[in-house]
DNA sequence: GTGAAAGCGCTAACAT
DNA sequence: ATGTTAGCGCTTTCAC
């Protein structure tokens, strides 16, 4: 592995130039840079990360904290991160918060504190005082994604409005019995995010004069079969029926259409369905949704750390925009 | 930030005591050791792990190199090499390589160059000659998942027996004209594995004595609409009808499970299916399947690579055994 | 078992 | 525009 030395003995100049020219740092003259990067790259030579951020505290890596891998969205919104950051040449290194607060404690406490990032991405995760407390204390930037947190810089969807869209979506086509399949109470101890699109549906049904029915309303965990079960609940009941669903999830709303499927009706003839995220699979059932945009909130939260990261006393980085959604009207709702 | 000197301080004895107590090698005195680790918990300290990489040359930090990082097999691995790493202090630096070949060649050529890593797990990525060189020119042990390549060591389910163990499920049930969707030649330029599916599906097939029918064959993506479109094809099309389906991938298979009760066909009454994988939708689907752990993959190529790491020239790490597997029969195959 | 001191390979003043 | 040099904060001989 060559070192900075090699790389100046060849290219005839100090080890600080070769330090200026490949940096981008300071000064140095054309000449100079060009003979610096052949020389570079006829060694290989790759600047050491290690060496390198010890001298300038500067490590081009960033920490992105995530509450679950294997979930569609989260994958979805590393992905935009990784491809984000990685355009720019920087690394990034993994955090998977478990429930288990063992493992919280030991990544706010020391992984986080090895000085290894020069910046934090926190994806949907619910903090404590303490964990937000500590995230600050890092004296970094720090970017969350989703569950507003007032004390950290967060880009969040307007969860209120989307699901209102989502509702109005179905009252413009003439629905009037619209159940809601959402927050599980459990559920939403770690996220805000089901009680706000709970609000939303309701704020929806007020705008179309509709009064809440309790019995329109089942909680489910924002999986499949969750959504299977829930929709089951609601269809195959006694009593009034729904000629429509808000389903607070994408994966909920595929179990929602499996089951209604199963109890015999058709989507979206006897029952439209409409859900929330934008999931990979909601083409292929044709169903409609609220596109969150999970990749791009991933892009955008790399590049407000960036901008952080680029950010000066004179030129303060500006405060994070809502993110965008979109109604992505396909073919699981439709006229009443 | 406190620093070792600091900890020195307070704990009255020499920096290099403190990293000897920290680090736990070399000889430290209970005393002092203890003294030590109150005071650097008192100061909230951790090692700086840019001084400490630098001066030692270990990072603590595995990188980890993926092809997609929003298909659930792959986050399921990733999944397990995150918690198996951290449960020994081991951070992970992510490389999400894409199709784009400036992106890999950045990730080999430059990223991975960083001495920002101690050791390097590819998952399932087809390399070709140039990028296993660069790989092995790093000088770090390197152990990569599926897609077997003779110069790497690697962590590898044997597909082919998994697709004769599923192929004889269905044989062993009566089955004798058994369609399989799998390989797109395509597909296959990166990975091996459809085609080693397709090799155990005909040696199934051979050892029960049934003659290959080209006819029973349909490409696919590996994605659920690519096999709900194969397994329209293959029920759908004049001529001979499979009563069972051997599917190369889960998803795929939930594809073909939805063709067929879109046409008609009751499974497994009409229809027995049998998947690949151990997908998280398996068990809603009720999707027989060949298990491959790919949680347990991940925690085993993180195993793996730290056993590397500790190995010495006496105590050699041991080369890394096949695989497990399982067949896991649920509901959708059946007795003919 | 413990301490002194010499690096690890860069970057950033400071000089020129 | 470029070179000299003093660190950055640890780890690791080496000596005791």
């Amino acid at each position: 592995m060559a070192s900075i030395d090699e790389v100046a003995r060849l290219a005839g100049v100090s080890t600080a130039t070769v330090s200026r020219a490949l940096s981008g740092r300071g000064q140095v003259s054309e000449a100079a840079r060009e003979r610096v990067r052949k020389a570079a790259q006829s060694l290989g030579y790759v600047v050491s990360s290690r060496a390198s951020s010890l001298a300038s505290g500067r490590t081009r890596n960033v920490g992105v904290v995530v509450p679950f891998l294997d979930r569609w969205f989260f994958s979805a919104v590393l992905s935009g991160v990784s491809s984000a950051l990685m355009r720019h040449g920087y690394d990034i290194t993994l955090y998977n918060i478990t429930a288990d607060s063992d493992v919280r404690s030991e990544v706010f406490g020391t992984f986080l504190r090895r000085q290894r990032v020069d910046a934090v991405i926190a994806v949907s995760i619910e903090l404590d005082a303490d964990e937000t407390q500590q995230l600050l204390d890092l004296g970094l930037p720090v970017i969350a994604i989703g569950g507003p947190n007032p004390k950290l810089d967060t880009l969040t969807v307007d969860d209120v409005a989307l699901a209102q869209l989502a509702t109005e979506h179905l009252i413009g086509l003439g629905h009037r019995d619209i159940a809601h399949i959402g927050a599980n109470p459990e559920f939403d101890l770690d996220f805000h995010i089901p009680t706000n699109r709970r609000l939303g549906f309701e704020k929806g049904l007020a705008s179309g004069g509709i009064p809440l029915n309790p019995v329109f309303f089942e909680p489910a965990d924002f999986t499949v079969s969750g959504g299977y079960r829930a929709a089951k609940q609601l269809l195959g009941r006694p009593g009034p029926r729904p000629t429509a669903l808000f389903v607070a999830s994408d994966e909920m709303a595929i179990g929602a259409i499996l089951a209604a499927r199963d109890l015999g009706f058709r989507v979206p003839q006897d029952l439209s369905i409409v859900g929330i995220d934008g999931h990979e699979l909601g083409e292929f059932f044709q169903l409609t949704t609220v596109d969150q945009f999970p990749l791009g909130q991933g892009e955008r939260a790399a590049e407000a750390v960036l901008a952080k990261l680029a950010a000066t006393d004179a030129a303060p980085a500006r405060t994070p925009a809502a993110l965008p959604y979109e109604l992505n009207v396909r073919g699981t709702t439709a006229r009443l």
